[in-house]
DNA sequence: CTGAAAGCGCTTACAG
DNA sequence: CTGAAAGCGCTTACAG
């Protein structure tokens, strides 16, 4: 597919191909009248690098990757990824650096896939996202000296640099909020048990229950989709006592909890308050609007590429943390029914 | 960054790198013998292809492009570009294809990228979406000869094919049901005017208000935001006379509008009825539900990919089109109020 | 400042 | 069935 390569470039200027490296690429050596007649030439007969002879030669793949363990179809749930993808894509454009994206059915596939990815050259780093409690892939990216950088891990070696933002404090204050406003039965919709930070929600939940000497609320796991929160709203809300407040692992959580409580004649803030976690864009515009912390997947997207092509280029890194997460008081909390 | 490569497991297995390539491909030309021990050979020494010396070499990047041409926050917002990207990305990996992903701010770096990735031999293909009104990017492609799916245009030529959804007979569908419900008055909350189908939506309201004998309802200019559906319903609704049904370009922009109708104390469906159009999950979560048009974004991947991928092998693909939008009537829509 | 040569890791005709 | 050789398009020491 490639017409015109660095030869035809160097015979229709009469120069050697090593010339004409030099002089495209900008490195020294080369004088710049022959470097203005070489570009010169080269533009006008449309000449574009091949990548694949770069590549080769320059071991870079010139791209990074992101391979998803969750099946394709949370791009479209998750709020987490197209935020985390835009931010990141921001920096790799500029840097000339393009994304590889990837999903992967199972952790097994995931280990399967590093090692083609980084011995076969494909890729000159990734981002790890989606901690898992037992995550085999911090080892591997060590074994195979894949730069990495991953997003809200306590871990960090020499190919693996976290790079993290405070969600819990966040959630912190989200349960004073709620007990201060007078709830004394707060439940929880967790996360799948997989993640870490699903476990850590949980854990803020009933370290504040027990800090403000309440009894443990009622617990059910979710999964992050909507019709979990419908679920736990139907497991919830169906029996005689009900928490006065819910907190959901996740604003799409809270929503399916919503929608269905409203669907059983139970009106929020005034019968339950209902909390979520993202911060989603239309978490704003939804009727009652959504109490939540806001996370920021696009900040840390950024962050997270300017540190991988830092490492990439073999210079020394640092953890990075960006802005703590917001609480964001809406209209989805209010004070308890009076019992 | 390669360890191991075919000239290591040559040695190792005492013959010579071209019998090792012709048995780890799989090609016929060795025997059944020497290619089960090339292989165990190559296993156990971890070898793993390097895509670098194959792509240079097969002139393949067993990569396409994916090169959206808004900012890359809009992924975050617009429902169609996760669902598409999971679609195809569910039938690139079975065929051990990789998705590039990358954003353009303007439609000139779209038609200065598009040849770096054809000529540089970074992708083997790429998909077109968001379909403009002037599009360059059809001849571009046809000039490179970078096979090329385009979703929803009408354009074909020998590198690039359509793949389809009508996405109008459902609008149709929805504009009837709002008159038969004895609307009089409807009004549309368009999409951005760069885009087709931005013109196309607009076009069916316009033609079903006249084929009814309905005057012209209020048109406002929306941007697929809902910050943009609330200014929307602003404009709209501040007025003496709002129109008792309005037709929004998306979903989002419905939901923005929804939000602010409820701010300015005025109920949907009881005041006005609202509809959405793309169908996103949270359509049918939030309250009131959404009616809407819902698309097929994944549907759309999954046949762009496999069509992407025969005509990047040179076999002759013909134009797909999916199922037809569908529409769904949710709790937005209502009869009018009584005037 | 410029050129001739080697080599990145692979596939693919072409001989034997 | 197997091997020796050329070549994909580039960059990078190394001589001149």
């Amino acid at each position: 597919m490639n017409r015109v390569t660095i030869f035809d470039v160097a015979r229709e200027a009469g120069v050697a191909i090593s010339t004409v490296s030099t002089a495209l690429s900008g490195g020294p050596g080369v004088s710049d009248a022959t470097r203005a007649r070489v570009r010169g030439i080269a533009q006008s007969m449309g000449w574009v690098p091949s990548m694949r002879g770069r590549s080769l030669v320059s071991k870079r793949a010139w791209a990074v990757g992101l391979l998803i363990q969750r099946p394709a179809t949370v791009l479209e749930a998750d709020p987490f990824f197209s935020g985390f993808i835009a931010g990141v894509e921001a920096v790799l454009d500029e840097a000339g650096y393009a994304l590889l994206l990837q999903f992967a059915d199972s952790a097994q596939q995931v280990l399967e896939r590093l090692p083609r990815w980084a011995l076969g050259g494909v890729v000159d780093g990734v981002f790890l996202t989606d901690v898992e409690v037992e995550d085999a892939r911090y080892e591997l990216v060590r074994d195979l000296g894949l730069p990495a950088v991953a997003i809200n891990t306590p871990v960090w070696h020499e190919s693996l640099c976290p790079v993290s933002q405070d969600t819990l404090g966040g959630l912190r204050e989200l349960m004073d909020h709620l007990i201060r406003l007078g709830h004394r039965r707060i439940g929880h919709v967790s996360g799948p048990p997989q993640f870490l930070h699903s476990g850590q929600r949980e854990t803020v939940w009933r370290e504040a229950l027990a800090a403000a000497g309440l009894a443990e609320g009622p617990l059910v796991r979710g999964d992050f989709t909507s019709e979990g929160g419908v679920r736990a709203a139907d497991l919830l809300l169906r029996g005689p006592e009900w928490p006065t407040a819910v907190v959901c692992a996740n604003d799409l959580t809270a929503i399916g909890f919503i929608s269905q409580a409203a669907e059983l004649g139970i009106s929020v803030p005034d019968d339950i308050s209902v909390t979520g976690f993202d911060g989603i864009q239309l978490g704003s515009y939804i009727t009652p609007s959504l109490t939540t912390v806001q996370t920021s997947p696009q900040v840390l997207g950024r962050r997270a590429a300017e540190v991988l092509l830092e490492m990439v280029a073999g210079r020394p890194v640092q953890p990075v943390e960006v802005e703590p997460a917001q609480l964001i008081l809406r209209r989805s909390t209010a004070v308890p029914p009076r019992s």
